[in-house]
DNA sequence: CCCGGATCGGACGCAGTGTCCGACCGGGGG
DNA sequence: CCCCCGGTCGGACACTGCGTCCGATCCGGG
């Protein structure tokens, strides 16, 4: 595979630059007005293509509903991971955890929204799709965990069960989301981003009204 | 209209009785199966009444889940009020909250989780489904800055805008909630409910591993 | 020039929604 | 007693959208 294969290299790179765009259309009709009320029609003309084409990239609709989450996981695990090594205590790492995540909401809130909901209905296509967002879930949680070991052995944590402080966090963090995502209009991030993480860090705790 | 329309008022009753078993039934196959992937045919049939009935009753599909979600909202309220009375400290209703809240979600988690995407999906018909979950959002969040404006005028809580504290309990609750409905096998609701409130109350701040 | 893969566009069967209407049932009043 | 009437039934209807299929067309490479 070293640098012979332009045709068929060539023709993966058409199809796959179709298929993203295929997908970004389809991320921003389902993002206005919800997975049930695009029909693939129009998914397809807006895209430029004809409704059979789009059956030739995705087998139905559930699948296209799953690459536009798939695409959504790649780009947040990027980001996240670009920013991970720049800061040195599991505080900063916090925060900019959080930080990046309400930036990757903010670039996209509707199919973010949408993107929750997907992982929590039920139904066969559900579990596939589900699965996808899990994987997201399980990116952080891994992070998140890593996260709290560091601040726990240097006792910048209180002493907990790992697992119990990582969904505590975890919960934390998806209930940010998932308000930040509906709200039409959300507070200024890096703000947001400082309340949160100072709330996980303390919680309502006297003694720390300063800005600290 | 004092009394004497026992005819009216038992039709009333009839009518309201075999309009929750619709709701009942629409309740648990939507929480088993989606919202989407369940037609009108099959809920009708489960309850025991025609199709053609079920659209008197109800205009449309949409309607018949924000029913679904009234129906959850008056349970949860009730549940709720009930329990509030019940505790004098700012600590302990919240932990109270938590449960109370826990408990209904154990009920029903299927439809619960159901719920939560109902709240976030955009579309004609989910403005007004979003809107009877947001009452519900709204009837927590008055309970939840009601108990945080007393911890902090005596103290126990942290000073800061009652606004944002209420948004960041609220985070934590939401966070709570959604996570705890997606679990096949949750943590024994108790146990959940004093870490939770814990995690609200002292975040990760060291010195609070003892179990206070 | 021709070939072959990709795309188009339009037809098809199928399933589900919401509407409508005639038939039926059961109880209360004339 | 029968009739009337509100509620229910069941089935037909038009309509929309999904997923499949297939012949027609386009276009780049041999």
């Amino acid at each position: 595979m070293a640098g012979r294969r332009t045709p068929e290299g060539l023709k993966e790179v058409i199809r796959d630059y179709r298929r993203d765009q295929v997908v970004a259309v389809a991320r921003r009709l389902f993002g206005e007005r919800g997975t049930t009320d695009v029909p693939m029609d129009e998914i397809a003309q807006e895209a430029g293509v004809a409704r059979s084409t789009v059956y030739v990239y995705f087998a139905s609709r559930d699948e296209l509903l799953r690459a536009c989450l798939a695409q959504m996981h790649t780009q947040l695990r990027e980001a996240i991971a670009d920013a991970w090594a720049q800061d040195a205590t599991p505080a900063a790492r916090l925060e900019r955890l959080i930080e990046e995540m309400l930036a990757r909401i903010d670039d996209d809130p509707a199919f973010f929204r949408l993107a929750l909901v997907a992982q929590a209905s039920p139904g066969q296509g559900a579990v596939a799709v589900g699965a996808e967002l899990a994987l997201i879930g399980l990116d952080i949680a891994r992070l998140v965990r890593d996260l709290y070991d560091e601040g726990a052995v240097t006792g910048q944590f209180r002493a907990m069960d790992p697992d119990r402080a990582t969904t505590l966090i975890g919960q934390q963090l998806y209930g940010a989301i998932a308000v930040r995502a509906g709200e039409p209009d959300p507070a200024p991030r890096a703000e947001a981003a400082t309340d949160i993480a100072r709330f996980v860090l303390h919680g309502l705790s006297p003694g720390w009204a300063g800005t600290a």
